[in-house]
DNA sequence: AAGTAAATGTGAAAAATATTAACATGCGTG
DNA sequence: CACGCATGTTAATATTTTTCACATTTACTT
């Protein structure tokens, strides 16, 4: 196993706020956080939060909805005014109208107590990538049997040379299961990795894509060889991946 | 937690000064660059910040318009006057802004009250890299896919060797873009970026922006490489960028 | 092996979003 | 003040994405 950097002798971490009135819940993520090598500051309400950005400008932040108080939301619009920070928020209860709006105003994503270490390290992760935090790189060019796959400039090469331009939602999909070759992913984890939307059993958006994909990159697209359905499961990427 | 540095025994800080007469809003201004470890001189007025800056040079002024007495903007011609100095411009309302901006009175840059401290802040480090009086200097031409982008003379030259010329919001959308290559931007952050309004839904001005700037730089307008759109979520600006 | 219910594939309409051209406005310049 | 240019706005057109109805396949039961 690789040795975890300390978080604070690591300038090279992205920097954390964690805005949390509770000092349990408030302890607990940061303690999450910091395992995971990154540079974590706490800040129990607004003012305080605002301290810390003054003092060390951050990539991230983890803001609690229900601060005395001031309210998260707002806190959420003053931070988003201006400025590219990350932001995810930390809700209580799964209260639905709170998640919404909060995303409409400029929150990136969301996560519900009690939570999945797991999960919050991976949106953590993932967000600190969308924003451009630099640090967490991945290859841009990925090539599996023929195929180039830029995911930079999104577009993909045939092994004939021929250019496909992918759409964003084509992009996104493939991008998905590029990264994850050869495991069974479920039309719920695609949904929620294309989109930020969550899955119904109704939902044949995947499937839709699903077929689109397949149309581009499938020799045979009626007996695909790339893209597997795992019926009752999801769907399975089967190709290995030459990363670069 | 990194050490703070302090202000006044950091001489490698930057030198800012506060000019704004009212009690309130100038210690608040100078408590966040502090906070941000800048080394802070305030003045009430104009023949106060005319010895302050006498005394001890600085980087950067934080101008407000409203003084009693002198203008602020005859204090911003003078100040341009055969210096390079850093200004920003401290506006009450949103609606002064028009006015100054389209001045271009010299000014760099200009925050409306009431402040986001991490805009604040963000804008006075740009602007101290773009003044060239940081220790991170700041490339002014970038390089990509052949083109050169002089972002001091704001000239773009092709890879053909032609000069294409820029209008103000092209050239700050280009900017935009160039300092933060390969990651989606929302037409409400590109809209901060370039002018300092907020977006809505129905607000076309990115995309116009967008393709003008296209048939000025993409080999071929209709099929985009430089700048991608990301549907449902903004523009990415694929290339990299060689700065120098 | 045939029947059945559930899951997946498919084409096309509907909705959402982006592109484009044409027009409107405002500003500086001659 | 009229002209030309930069910029923003509007509305039509085009594209992408989602939804829907129905066809087909699969897994399972008998």
């Amino acid at each position: 196993m690789l040795p975890t950097p300390h978080p604070t002798r690591n300038p090279n971490a992205h920097h954390i706020i964690v805005v949390e009135d509770d000092d349990v819940t408030r302890a607990k993520l940061s303690g999450y956080l910091e395992a995971a090598g990154h540079r974590v500051t706490e800040a129990e309400d607004g003012p305080s939060m605002r301290t810390s950005l003054a003092r060390d400008p951050a990539e991230l932040i983890l803001l609690d909805i229900n601060l005395p108080g001031e309210d998260g939301l707002d806190l959420t619009r003053e931070l988003r005014n201006g400025s590219d920070i990350g932001i995810i928020l930390v809700t209580g209860r799964t209260d639905e109208i709170d998640r919404i709006v909060g995303l409409e105003i400029g929150a990136d994503d969301y996560v519900t107590k009690p939570f999945n270490p797991r999960e919050l390290l991976a949106r953590v992760k993932s967000l600190l990538r969308r924003t451009g935090s630099g640090l967490v790189v991945e290859r841009p060019v990925k090539r599996f049997v023929g195929w180039t796959f830029d995911t930079r400039t999104r577009k993909l090469v045939s092994p004939g040379g021929d250019h496909e331009r992918l759409t964003r939602a084509e992009y996104e999909l493939l991008n998905a299961f590029a990264e994850r070759p050869n495991i069974v992913l479920t039309r719920d984890r695609l949904l929620n990795l294309t989109t930020h939307r969550s899955w119904d059993p109704s939902d044949r958006t995947i499937d839709v894509l699903v077929r689109r994909l397949r149309a581009k990159i499938e020799p045979d697209p009626k007996n695909p060889e790339i893209i597997l359905t795992a019926h009752g499961e999801g769907y399975v990427f089967a190709a290995d991946i030459l990363e670069r």
